[in-house]
DNA sequence: CCATTAAATTCAA
DNA sequence: TTGAATTTAATGG
């Protein structure tokens, strides 16, 4: 298994050293997904790659916004700091999504910061650029526009949770959104979090998150294996939460 | 919230 | 591959 991660992770170095749009398989990539429709002369090479390491932060709250970030491989969390030094973890982002994407237009500075969960690969578009393809293409800006709806959608619905629900049914909550986004690795959420992580996004603290992690398993409903955590009874979680009619995809 | 112990990961040899 | 070092989880005050 290690072994295994680790011969995949050296081809991928070795292999992916052309991170150009046309050789990319991500096609929940808006970019990708209207590469056919762009003209090539806009979207020549203008974008850049990193690669981030995990743990690695590039986006730093308050930092000048220049561009956008796609992730081509790799997960990664966007936070926000609250006044106590305290995260707020807005969202998760796997593969294909865009970050810092609510500096574009008018605001000059990122209000959130995002780290690498894991080793990951971001493609960078600078402002102009983007602009210009968007003004040229309707239904890239079409695509770029559900997706801001989306993430208003999901935000909005968040807002209500934390100030509604409680404790247990937010931790819930959390797990379900994780489950949903990422899915299942052989019987474990395929995202492995520390609790703080989990604590952070729900809007709690560490010791809850634990506490309730540990009830849950009492009673059957979740598994938990260090940082690997497995939903057991999928409906009774849904259930639990269900009177609060916030169930939505994203 | 903090301190302690148990458990799990990482790292390097 | 192993075990020591470090990080993370869990529990009780």
């Amino acid at each position: 298994m290690l072994l295994h991660q680790n011969i995949a992770l050296k081809n991928t170095r070795k292999i992916a050293t052309d991170f150009s749009c046309a050789s990319c398989n991500n096609h929940n990539c808006l970019i990708k997904k209207n590469l056919k429709n762009l003209s090539s002369a806009t979207f020549a090479n203008p974008k850049k790659t990193l690669k981030c390491k995990k743990g690695q932060q590039f986006i730093i709250e308050g930092a000048p916004v220049n561009g956008l970030f796609f992730i081509l491989k790799g997960t990664v969390k966007v936070f926000r700091t609250g006044i106590n030094g305290r995260e707020q973890i807005v969202r998760f982002a796997k593969e294909g999504e865009i970050i810092g994407h609510r500096g574009f237009g008018t605001e000059e500075y990122y209000s959130i910061g995002a780290i690498a969960l894991q080793d990951a690969v971001l493609c960078y578009f600078s402002k102009n650029h983007l602009q210009k393809a968007l003004l040229e293409n309707p239904q890239f800006s079409y695509d770029m526009m559900l997706f801001y709806a989306n993430e208003l959608n999901r935000s909005e619905s968040k807002v209500k949770s934390i100030s509604q629900m409680t404790v247990r049914e937010r931790v819930i909550d959390t797990l379900l959104y994780i489950h949903r986004k990422f899915g299942n690795l052989r019987d474990y959420l395929n995202l492995p979090l520390s609790r703080k992580e989990y604590a952070d996004y729900a809007g709690t603290t560490e010791e809850q998150v634990i506490r309730i992690f540990s009830t849950l398993k009492k009673e059957g409903l979740i598994s938990a294996k260090g940082k690997k955590i497995g939903i057991v009874n999928l409906q009774v979680l849904k259930n639990e939460i269900s009177e609060h009619s916030y169930y939505l995809d994203s």
